[in-house]
Order: structure tokens, then C-alpha cells, then sequence
DNA sequence: TCTATATGTAACCTTTTAGTTACTTATGGA
DNA sequence: TCCATAAGTAACTAAAAGGTTACATATAGA
């Protein structure tokens, strides 16, 4: 990932309201702006230009239906700063890395 | 770590400047303003701002020592982050977990 | 075809960010 | 004590962010 594209990733993970609309998309995937947008109190354009911002981010990807413009999560870009930290800072995580791989080994127990 | 201080982590992480910063003050813990200002085009009082900025978000601690201020990486801040997202994210991050617990067993390898 | 709905665009306003220069304060050392 | 150096503060500017209202477009369905 270049820098710009993580400027765009952290300047758009650095709002609460994106937060939520994200979090909001990945609980509903396939929603649309509508559906969004009842569940904040600013305006429909408002939170149009979030989703602008998060699509720019590569964290929504939309596809248009009809008139819906349907919303989907994208956790790659978030999966590889995860990655890129547990590599570029694995001295300074050190600490608790132990407990780190407790987790890993918890969620891919019985799979392949 | 609350809402708040979330949007303070990644504004501060959402600015090439701010991260080479970071990066700088990383691999020379200690090392003052000044030291950091001779690596940038801007001025120092640009670079002053920028570490008010990291230092609001936890990333650097600094220390007076005479009329110097030593600056040091704090890590906790996006081991957090990290640790979160491990969890919270570990549905969508499962596709590549398994490459994952490779990279943390490589380095807890011979770790009590 | 007509209408209600879902989205998109334009123009505007206020606040915050990112940077500057000029000036002030504090301290280490000759 | 005097001076050079390191940091801090104040005031200003340009640009970007975050929000609004008003208007325009596109489509599903009676």
C-alpha cells in the first residue's frame, strides 16, 4: 500500500462517525445510502460524503442496482496495516506477542 | 481506548510527515527537536506542531532534560489498535490468519 | 405515463489543519 | 556574566474538512 493510500485509510478511520457508518456497512452488507443514513441525525449528503471519504479509503466498495447503490465492507486495507504492524513493530510488541498467538491459534483451530 | 482518543491516533497516523516523524523518533529514541527538524524541508516550529500532534495521540512521549526535550516512540497506542482489530476483524481477516500464526510463531520462536 | 424514491451535484459556510515569521524564555558553557 | 543554542508562544494565512440547503437525475412500480 503506498503512502498516499494510507493518508486516505487513516484519515478516514479518524472520525467516529465514519467508524460507525463502517461499522454500521459491515453488519449490513449489500445496504444502501438510505438505510444508512437513517441511522445518524445529519443529513443524507453528509453522510454521503463519509462514504465518499471511506470509499476513497478503499474501506466500502459500492455497486449500483437499480437505483440502490449497494455498500459493502472491504477489510483488506485494514488487514494489511494489521499485517505490515505485526511485522514493522514485532520488537516493540513483543510484549504481549505471547498472548497474540494464543489468539491466532484460538481462530484457526480446526481449520486448514 | 475511548472514541476520542482513537480520532487523536489516527489523524496523528493520517500525515506522511507526522509518520516519517514517528518513524525517525523510533530509531533514535531520545534525540530532540532539533535533531528531528534537521531531517524536514519545513520549519521547526512545522515539526514542533506535528509532534504536539503525536505526542496528543500517546505515539511519543517526551521528557525535559535541561533545555532539551527527549522524544521517545510509544508503542502502546497501536498495539492496541493491532489487538483490537485481532479480534474484532478476525472473521474477515481469516482468509490470510494462517500466514499470520506462521509470522508470530516465527518470532515467539525460542520466547518463554 | 406519472409519481415517489434513491441517488447525485453545486454552491455555500464555518471550523480545523498545516504551515509560516517574529518574538520570548530557559539553560549550558566559555 | 555573556552568548549561543534549544525550546516555546503568538499571531497570521491558505487550504482542507465537515457540514448544510437547493436543485437535478434516474428508476421502480401503479
Amino acid at each position: 500500500m503506498d503512502e498516499d493510500q494510507l493518508d486516505l485509510l487513516f484519515h478516514a478511520m479518524a472520525s467516529q462517525p465514519r467508524r460507525a457508518i463502517l461499522e454500521l456497512v459491515r453488519e449490513n452488507a449489500g445496504c444502501n445510502l438510505n438505510f444508512v443514513a437513517g441511522h445518524f441525525e445529519f443529513s443524507r449528503i453528509g453522510v454521503m460524503k463519509h462514504l465518499d471519504v471511506l470509499e476513497a479509503a478503499n474501506l466500502v466498495i459500492s455497486q449500483k442496482n437499480g437505483r440502490d447503490r449497494e455498500l459493502y465492507f472491504n477489510p483488506v486495507p485494514l488487514q494489511e496495516v494489521h499485517e505490515h504492524w505485526t511485522d514493522h513493530y514485532s520488537r516493540h510488541f513483543a510484549a504481549r506477542l505471547t498472548n497474540l498467538k494464543r489468539v491466532v491459534e484460538q481462530q484457526t483451530k480446526g481449520r486448514k
